[in-house]
DNA sequence: GTTGGGAGAATTTTT
DNA sequence: TTCTCCCAAC
């Protein structure tokens, strides 16, 4: 038995150790959060509770394999089958089990954002609405996104929006109506279907109910902060029999609730559970008290919240700088100089990470670090799957493996030349609404409907499909992938993109991450789910290995750095103007601040422009952000221009 | 039916 | 400045 006491104060080891019975963790940050759920799960283990009787739910796919990773070195083996992931995974997870109870087969596609919106524009069309008045897909599929994660008809989320749109919200709703209806005649899920199906699969069908409801003797989740109203409403119904929920959070830390996270989950939980205990974690082991004060003095002013106050445990350093600069480019220089001091004093470029409200707020520091050849890793907007040629290469091969994925079909298929949606869909049907490239009949079929002109094109993909099906290469999805490269896919890059090269190597790099996994299946099955911030596709092990990091601050969540640069902090773009729209409410925006300011171990440095370039050429002055401008003085180190 | 050119719009956060 | 949409030519 581990001596938990020795890893753990007396406040965590309170939460790891805890008997039968809800339970709420209010953990601020850099209180030890992550070290107290995974010597909870190695608790648990140790104390002889089956591994897959546990669930725990994270909210990225990395956050749950490192908190396994270290509970596995506490407790050894058993901790690998323990259920655990994000809740879109496991939910994921049990409708490929059962997903016929609602209609679905177990080899149903998920939609990522992209087919999504691809999908509400044909949905559009085929309503013939549109036009210049009409919400642009983006528009329709956060509309639809909000209903869902809310649980509401879309209807009620459009009264709320009702000043802002030009057109007739009935058309909205018949929009939403087709998209529902041609999502199940394609058998795909987007991702908010993930949860919403979830859900239903575990309040409609007793016996699935009753199943989890007696393996899952305790769930454990992670940010419950940012769990929204579906997410709630899973755990209190897999934790209705056994009651063993341990909710792990900080309200201070909620900002996804454009997302639908409403962090009265969080605040409502004794209420929901009144048997529940709470623990407050609030010794902060992460920051130096100066960065502390920084982040408690921007936090204090937010109402209806747990009070909670970070207390220092280290002692003191450095006051964080709030470093006043011209524009962008001086933003940059100053940025790479302290990058470069950092190096001087001994630190690693690992240990340094820049933080900023949105992508592009970086684009001049991107160019500027490129120029003086300092390695950096960006975690980037677009994921590595949502990559046109990834997405290429794995439609082959899910058409590979499935005969009914009309979404993979249309897109491999239209790569041809000539091939537009209209060809795609005849073939589609004169193939019997399916595609079976294992039935060699089918396979022949296609190639004679194909047109003459791209006849020859699909040869060599033909051809590598039938290989992978029968032969001595069967059944070998590199070999398959290789075969297309070769035939046909590299030519195609090098056609299409000026970057063709490094499109090849994501790939060929694709083929190798596909080996890695138990089967093909399960890899596609999974894939969509996989996100940048997963880093499950490490493009460049290498130069990631030591670099500096770029990162919005919603993918820093969770991370830490001794050293942290906060860019734009000016009014307009953090607070985000978009954001605040015409509301005076900025609370999020704060929290937002507050989690990236505690991202900081040892120094905080805080950029704050005074003009801004716009794309076209424009310039405008910008005021401090009301985040730094509100502090009191003596938190802060104020240097103006480059004298830092 | 498809593709490419030219004009126009537009810049949040993500599973 | 870059991505997206619409229209006209293959």
């Amino acid at each position: 038995m581990t001596d938990f006491s020795a890893f753990l104060n007396p406040e965590q080891l309170a939460a790891a150790t805890a008997g039968d019975g809800p339970l709420l963790v209010l953990a601020a940050a850099g209180t030890g959060k992550t070290q107290t759920l995974v010597y909870r799960v190695a608790y648990l283990v140790e104390r002889g509770l089956p591994p897959e009787s546990i669930l725990l739910l994270t909210f990225t796919n990395r956050a749950a394999r490192e908190m396994l990773e270290r509970a596995h070195g506490v407790a050894g083996d058993a901790v690998g089958a323990v259920w655990s992931g994000t809740f879109h995974h496991v939910c994921n997870r049990m409708l490929r089990r059962h997903a016929p109870k609602l209609g679905y087969r177990h080899e149903f596609v998920i939609a990522d954002r992209d087919d999504a919106r691809k999908l509400i524009d044909d949905c559009v069309k085929e309503l013939k609405l549109g036009g210049k008045d009409f919400p642009r897909r983006e528009v329709l599929n956060s509309l639809f996104s909000h209903a869902a994660n809310r649980a509401l008809p879309v209807e009620d989320i459009l009264e709320s929006r009702l000043d802002q749109l030009k057109v007739d919200p009935m058309d909205i709703v018949r929009v939403h109506d087709r998209y529902e209806q041609r999502k199940h005649e394609l058998g795909i899920m987007d991702f908010d279907d993930l949860l919403v199906n979830g859900l239903r699969l575990i309040e409609e069908h007793a016996d699935v109910r009753e199943r989890y409801q007696a393996q899952f003797r305790h769930i454990l989740v992670d940010e419950y902060q940012d769990t929204n109203l579906l997410q709630a409403r899973l755990v209190d119904r897999l934790a209705e029999r056994e009651g063993n929920v341990m909710a792990v959070g900080d309200d201070f830390q909620c900002i996804y609730s454009w997302r639908g996270a409403d962090f009265r989950n969080i605040m409502d939980f004794p209420r929901r559970y009144p048997a529940a205990s709470i623990v407050k974690l609030e010794r902060n082991y992460r920051s130096v008290p100066e960065i502390l004060a920084v982040a408690n003095a921007c936090i204090a002013g937010n109402p209806e919240q747990f009070q909670k106050t970070l207390r220092a445990t280290r002692p003191g350093g450095r006051k964080p700088r709030a470093m006043f600069l011209r524009d962008g480019r001086e933003q940059a220089g100053a940025v790479v100089d302290l990058i470069r001091r950092g190096l001087q004093e001994g630190r690693a470029l690992r240990d340094m990470a820049v933080l900023y409200r949105a992508h592009f707020h970086s684009i001049e520091l991107q160019l500027e670090l490129t120029r003086a050849g300092i390695a950096h890793v960006i975690t980037s907007g677009v994921g590595v799957f949502e990559q046109a040629h990834v997405k290429d290469v794995l439609a082959l091969l899910r058409v590979a493996q499935d005969g009914q994925d009309r979404l993979a079909f249309d897109r491999l298929l239209s790569l041809l030349p000539g091939v537009g949606p209209r060809s795609v869909a005849t073939y589609w049907l004169k193939l019997g609404s399916r595609f079976d490239s294992r039935d060699k009949a089918q396979r022949e079929a296609l190639a004679a409907l194909i047109k003459p002109g791209a006849r020859e094109t699909w040869e060599p993909i033909g051809e590598a499909l039938a290989r992978f099906h029968d032969g001595d290469e069967a059944g070998h999805p590199d070999k398959l992938v290789e075969r297309f490269v070769a035939g046909f896919y590299a030519a195609y890059l090098e056609k299409t993109y000026e970057n063709a090269k490094e499109r090849l190597e994501d790939v060929q790099e694709l083929a190798v991450q596909i080996m890695r996994s138990t089967s093909l299946g399960a890899f596609l099955q999974e894939v969509a789910l996989l996100t940048n911030t997963d880093q499950a596709y490490d493009k460049d092990p290498h130069k990631r290995a030591d670099a500096v990091r770029l990162s919005t601050v919603h993918q820093a969540k969770g991370l830490e750095w001794p050293v942290v640069f906060i860019l734009w902090a000016t009014e307009g773009m953090f607070p985000s103007s978009r954001s605040l729209g015409e509301t005076e409410d900025d609370a999020e925006e704060r929290r937002l601040f507050y989690v990236a300011a505690t991202r900081a171990r040892d120094e905080l440095n805080i950029c704050v422009p005074e003009w801004r370039q716009t794309r076209d050429g424009g310039i405008f002055a910008c005021k401090p952000s009301r985040f730094v401008a509100e502090l009191p003085n003596e938190l802060l180190r104020s240097v103006y221009g480059r004298r830092y």
